[in-house]
DNA sequence: GCGAATTACGAGATACGTAAGTATA
DNA sequence: TATACTTACGTATCTCGTAATTCGC
């Protein structure tokens, strides 16, 4: 058995049994990597991938738990690369953030500056994508940090780590109604097309709890990933925004009027997500603790030890900043 | 980085630094061995092992991270050889017990009987030792179950599975005068020299905790590994004889007499300890079952999953028989 | 028939064993 | 001086890439 079977195996798996497709991206010839895993499935004395004629049809079942495994070794190898590096060089390597749009336009950028700056040696990888598919890219390896509000629970392979609470803000074009308002309501915004972001991104579904929670059907007109698009059509008069306050841009956008929301939804708290098992490099504590102070390396270890499920008890006594 | 590099940093680290005798322990060369840890060194940037000219005298703080990692990559690689095997023919393999006298002597071989007829083409292998022997092969991967009563728990990375609660007996020549009394009492044999276990070795400490609890001094004369050496020890007139009841054999011991001492001192608990993260093969778990009934392949799974020091609480319920 | 995997084969790299060299205790 | 690791070197093996072949969709 060598390391290279089982990385050619959890490749082709990635995909989807594609082995010229595999072969490609591994800079490497497609007949290498057939012959590499007929060897291991010689060596094993099992299929691990099942085939119709020639084609690789399905993983078989013993495949299955293999080619988990196979992940699991390719990993600790990775973390031993890690650890060589980091008592061979502290202060180079490289750091992969998988992120949304939203933090990465006004959560992350002084962070990112600072960062790279101390660490000119380190190659900075970030990476925009749904909250979804940011936590799988961590669960798989293929990024060391997620950063977002949601989705990040449907991993329990990822350890959550909770940075800061936000909350909400309408925007409305000069000279609307809301703004005159003494006391913004649910039961006003009701009466207007809400523009703001699409399920499963930046906290929508707080937003839809707040309405239902008072019997109320939003009339949104419009779904966005991002605040930008999302300011963009409050600007056409298409509707009302509603977008999370840390989007808000003083100087960009005064031509529009923020009102505070959060008395009106809760508000939602974004994380770091860590696959369970990853080796922190002390640059990548570094990171976490000037994106979020109370996560000192010790509480970050301690978290990181802790089973499934129970690191959230940790949590319990710390009063999160809000932005 | 290679598999093999890798069996060799923690094969060399086994043989306390002994490149020669971890070669020798390989059926390879010795130069072969030392060109490849060079090589994995290069490789990483780091040093594993401090060398005083031409001998490796230490292992480095890398090392250590990386020989710990290593250890795990090859358990994981054993994993997957454990699951084709598994998938290919669940009747074939091997089991590998790690035991003490007691077990293997008194508890074990009507159990072994069963599974050798029922699994002719699994290898069995039981290696004898104390308990501290016997829990750290199986944290090192050298055995599959550790089964004893002691010191398992000082390894947090076995999971232990309860079996049985046995009590203790007092063995005396026939005509003895404690053979007479109405009832046996700590009082009465601290009266006479007594013959029993070495300290570490079945329940011994809790022998001692009955004795201090009534704060008498108990004449301990001889210490032995085993009830056999015990016995014959007590057959010489040495002393009384404190054996685990088990140890009884009606046929061989018609010279003795053995009174009940249940009620005298703790019951001790035999438990089975299983490296967490091992593949449990299909026999294991009949394996386990057919020791102890109560732990169906369920409860094996759960116990198995949950994190360190939460799986006693899966216990809680259970009755377990008496021996 | 085109796309994709296997088989065949040759070149380059590599692991391993033997023998000689050298440092340590 | 004996033991144990390193260096040197030759051989057998293995990996990998190109080319030819075969099988599905």
């Amino acid at each position: 058995m060598k390391l290279q079977q089982l990385r050619y195996i959890w490749e082709v798996t990635r995909h989807n049994l594609n082995v010229s497709a595999t072969a490609q991206s591994l800079f490497t010839s497609q007949p290498g990597i057939s012959k590499q895993i007929r060897l291991l499935e010689d060596e094993l004395g099992v299929e691990i991938f099942a085939r119709s004629g020639k084609h690789l049809t399905r993983v078989t079942p013993a495949g299955q738990s293999i080619i988990e495994l196979a992940g699991e070794v390719l990993r600790t190898v990775d973390n031993i690369k890690q650890v060589a590096q980091e008592h061979s060089d502290e202060r180079k390597g490289s750091l992969s953030i998988a992120t949304t749009h939203t933090q990465a336009r006004y959560a992350l950028p002084p962070l990112i500056g600072e960062f790279t700056r101390k660490y000119p040696d380190v190659a900075l990888h970030m990476q925009q994508g749904t909250p979804k598919q940011i936590a799988q890219m961590v669960s798989e390896g293929a990024a060391d940090f997620a950063i977002c509000t949601e989705s990040l629970e449907l991993f329990n392979d990822l350890v959550l780590l909770p940075c800061y609470r936000w909350n909400r803000c309408v925007l409305v074009p000069k000279g609307h109604p809301l703004a005159e308002l003494e006391e913004l309501t649910l039961e006003a915004l009701a009466e207007y097309p809400l523009v703001t972001y699409v399920f499963g991104f930046t906290g929508r579904s707080q937003l839809d709890d707040a309405f239902r929670g008072r019997n109320l059907t939003p009339n949104v007109v419009l779904t966005a990933a991002d605040a930008d698009v999302i300011k963009t059509y409050v600007r056409l008069g298409m509707g009302v925004g509603i977008v999370a306050r840390m989007a808000i841009d003083p100087q960009a956008d005064q031509d529009l009027v923020p009102l505070d929301a959060s008395h009106l939804f809760e508000s939602s708290t974004t994380k770091i997500g860590i696959r369970r098992g990853t080796f922190m490099r002390s640059f990548m504590y570094d990171f976490v603790e000037r994106f979020a102070p109370h996560l000192t390396r010790d509480i970050v270890d301690e978290a990181l030890a802790a089973g499934p499920r129970h690191e959230q008890a940790l949590f319990a006594d710390i009063e999160l900043p809000v932005r």
